[in-house]
DNA sequence: CTTCATCCGTGTGTTAACGCACATAGGATG
DNA sequence: CATCCTATGTGCGTTAACACACGGATGAAG
């Protein structure tokens, strides 16, 4: 169950926060704050998109599906970004879906008003563009990963950027749930997590993963992560 | 060695012949033709970028290294789009490496023009944009595709996008160099392309791939390749 | 026409991960 | 407290792909 956590003032979106005040200004009016539950589906693939959303404390993934029902993860979205670039940068739907990893808050926007305020240009399509670049770099290293590293690193990279976005030390979330974010069998992600257990990286039990030693996961994690957490730092301030 | 091939008249980019006539007109003085070589590089990774490119003839793998040398690519642009959407996108710079995989022709716009340019707004920002999100389209299925499918799916998947954007039937290029774009090993590409020349897809030999049946290698490439194609259709018009 | 570098074929042993089957155990529910 | 559902542990056979080694062939260069 999501239980309630620290308010959003004090986690805000950072794409948001970053802004000179006349553009938040300008904008906060339009920003609808929204509540989040586990395993939401904002977006299914194809179909229309009536929001874009800034998470604060909640986060959320991007998902693929094949046609034989298997899926996974491109990209993982918390409070330095929004979902639905889509909607600015044309294209109306995407083919991918979005589905809540993180429960927690979010500020809504309505796709005209989004529109409407990326076609000013000025601050705030500096900064949509400069995080849809940083989605780029993530998605980007997210292949070379898939193909590149072993389930081992993959999960420790997965756990660190969930870590990142989640602020507290208590991931909720079952073995079956991230072998579908990582595409794998759900027993290799036991095996993995079983290691990464007895290595005292962390624990778990029955969908609740605490992380113990955060520098046990970046230390068994493979250059991915501190690859795309730089350039995300470089591109966002 | 590269021959001349057909003039860029009879292929030219297809980003820029679907500006309207207005645009296209502003945007000529500021286009300059350049020829690539097999094998150029374009940008590496994390430098300065001082042109962006449209190719007509050419196109351009976009590629990312590990710290031990192995490499994958995320990309492949033709006369679909262009190169060098950091410019614009905000970045300055991108991790990744950008090498010539069809010699031929494409015209660059200086760095500070494209900024300018892209800031007018109007119907060249929207396709930029349009472009970047059939994109990211591409290399969020290139992630899910190395995750979920077989080399021979692969390769077939990456001949054809390769074909779409060569414009003719002779691939040039060997078993090592296709092996580093799909991040696997030279023998493994050398199995697969046995098994396909058995099949009858496929003719090579010495650096000299000839594609003799495409439907063959439609049926044998994973879903990832029509699902881009379809997409980036869409987006494209 | 000989030499040489490059390109491709192929085999062998090893490993990572899959597919499947089933066991165990903790919570929830009545 | 008996039952059931869900989450995790584990083993076994199979497979895809790696790592490495080496051989043969072809085309370019002297």
């Amino acid at each position: 169950m999501p239980r309630p956590q620290e308010p959003s003032r004090s986690i805000p979106n950072r794409l948001l926060a970053g802004l000179p005040a006349e553009d938040y200004e300008r904008l906060l009016p339009r920003l609808k704050p929204t509540t989040f539950p586990l395993g939401k589906v904002i977006y299914e693939s194809q179909k229309q998109m009536d929001y874009v959303y800034f998470p604060t404390t909640s986060h959320v993934s991007l998902l693929y599906t094949m046609l034989n029902g298997s899926t996974a993860e491109v990209g993982l979205v918390g409070n330095e970004g929004l979902v639905g670039i889509a909607l600015f940068m044309g294209g109306e739907t995407t083919p991918n879906r979005a589905i809540v990893q993180g429960a927690g808050e979010a500020y809504k926007m309505s796709a005209s008003a989004m529109q409407e305020e990326f076609k000013r240009g000025g601050e705030f399509q500096l900064a949509l563009l400069r995080y849809t670049q940083s989605l780029i770099v993530q998605i980007s290293q997210t292949a070379v990963c898939n193909r590149l590293h072993t389930t081992e690193q993959r999960l420790c990279r997965w756990m660190l950027m969930t870590h990142d976005r989640t602020h507290h030390d208590e991931l909720q979330m079952t073995h079956e749930f991230i072998s579908n974010m990582l595409g794998i069998q759900r027993e290799a992600v036991s095996i993995a997590a079983h290691h990464l257990k007895e290595k005292g990286a962390i624990t778990y039990a029955r969908g609740h993963i605490k992380i113990i030693e955060r520098r046990v996961l970046e230390e068994s994690a493979c250059e991915c992560y501190q690859m795309v957490k730089d350039e995300q730092d470089r591109l966002l301030e």
